[in-house]
DNA sequence: GAAAATGTTATCAT
DNA sequence: TATGATAACATTTT
C-alpha cells in the first residue's frame, strides 16, 4: 500500500477524524499510547509515504514500509493492530505492521511540502534544481529519492521511466533538458494517474513496465534487474528506453 | 511452499 | 569519522 497516491486515499478516507478526540489508543506498538488519549485531532495530513495525525502539541507519524496496511472503522480478522485509535464518536483507525513515531517539532519545520509529488505545494522547479545538484545520480535512484520526489516508489519509478523512454541507468546529468523536465513532470503526472486508477481498482491493468514481461511498444521482452544504490527491481525495455550516460573520462595524463 | 515484493533503517565494513 | 554495502524487519501474493 505504500506509495504516495495510496496515502492520499487513506487521508481522504480518514478526513472525518479531524476534530474528533482520541479516547483510547491500543496496539502492540512500543510507542507511548497513553500520550494519545484525550488528544483532539487537529488534522490528518500526508507527506510522501508518511501519514500524519496532527494533534495540538505534537503529531503521530505512521509509515507503512513494505507490508503495512490499515482499516477505517473495521478490523482485520487475524493480525493484531500495531496501533488502534478509537475516537469519541466511536470511529476508529487501525494500523497494521507499520512504523509508529511521534514528531515533537512543528510539521512545517520537519517536512518540505514542496517535495511531495501529491501536494498542492509541489514545486517542479525545486525538484529540477535538486536533480541538477547531483548529476551523477542514476535515473532509477533519483526517482526514489524521497528528498526530491516524496511519495514516489518502485512502481511509479518503473512506469515513469518507461513513459519517458529513459533507461534506468541513465545519469541525471546526461539527460537532455527536455527529458529531465519530462522526468519531473511525469513523476507527478503518473502519481495522479496512479491515484485515479487505484481508486477505480484498475491500477495493475495499466502497468506497462512494472512486473511486466513484454514491451507493448516493440514486443521485445522487458529486462528485469536490480539496479542502482537503491537495489530495487527495475523493469525496462532496452530497445525503447534510451541510455543517456556521460562517457567515462580517462584519467588526466601527468597527474 | 518458496520467492518476491508498493520500503526504510540499523549495523557492519572499509 | 564518514561513506557505502548488507542485514534486518514483516505480510501478502504469485
Amino acid at each position: 500500500m505504500p506509495e504516495g497516491p495510496s496515502l492520499v486515499i487513506l487521508r481522504e478516507q480518514a478526513a472525518g477524524f479531524a476534530g474528533q478526540t482520541i479516547v483510547r489508543a491500543e496496539g502492540n506498538t512500543s510507542a507511548d499510547k497513553k500520550r494519545l488519549e484525550g488528544q483532539r485531532i487537529v488534522a490528518v495530513r500526508t507527506w510522501g509515504k508518511h501519514f500524519l495525525v496532527e494533534l495540538p502539541h505534537f503529531a503521530l507519524r505512521i509509515h507503512f514500509l513494505l507490508f503495512g496496511s490499515y482499516r477505517v472503522n473495521e478490523r482485520k480478522d487475524h493480525s493484531p493492530p500495531r496501533l488502534s485509535l478509537q475516537c469519541d464518536s466511536g470511529d476508529e483507525l487501525n494500523f497494521y505492521t507499520c512504523s509508529v513515531k511521534f514528531i515533537d517539532e512543528p510539521l512545517d519545520a520537519v517536512y518540505d511540502w514542496q517535495a511531495d509529488v501529491m501536494s498542492d505545494a509541489w514545486n517542479p522547479a525545486l525538484a529540477l534544481k535538486r536533480l541538477r545538484a547531483a548529476p551523477d545520480t542514476l535515473a532509477c535512484d533519483a526517482l526514489l529519492d524521497q528528498d526530491v520526489f516524496a511519495g514516489v516508489g518502485n512502481i511509479i519509478k518503473n512506469e515513469v521511466l518507461y513513459r519517458i523512454r529513459v533507461h534506468p541507468l541513465s545519469t541525471v546529468g546526461a539527460l537532455p533538458a527536455a527529458q529531465l523536465r519530462a522526468l519531473v513532470a511525469q513523476a507527478r503526472q503518473y502519481s495522479f494517474d496512479f491515484l485515479a486508477w487505484k481508486k477505480d481498482f484498475v491500477l495493475k491493468q495499466h502497468w506497462l513496465a512494472h512486473r511486466q514481461s513484454v514491451c507493448r511498444r516493440c514486443d521485445l521482452p522487458l529486462t528485469k534487474a536490480t539496479l542502482g544504490k537503491t537495489r530495487r527491481q527495475s523493469y525496462f525495455c532496452s530497445h525503447c528506453q534510451r541510455l543517456y550516460s556521460d562517457a567515462p573520462r580517462a584519467a588526466a595524463p601527468g597527474g
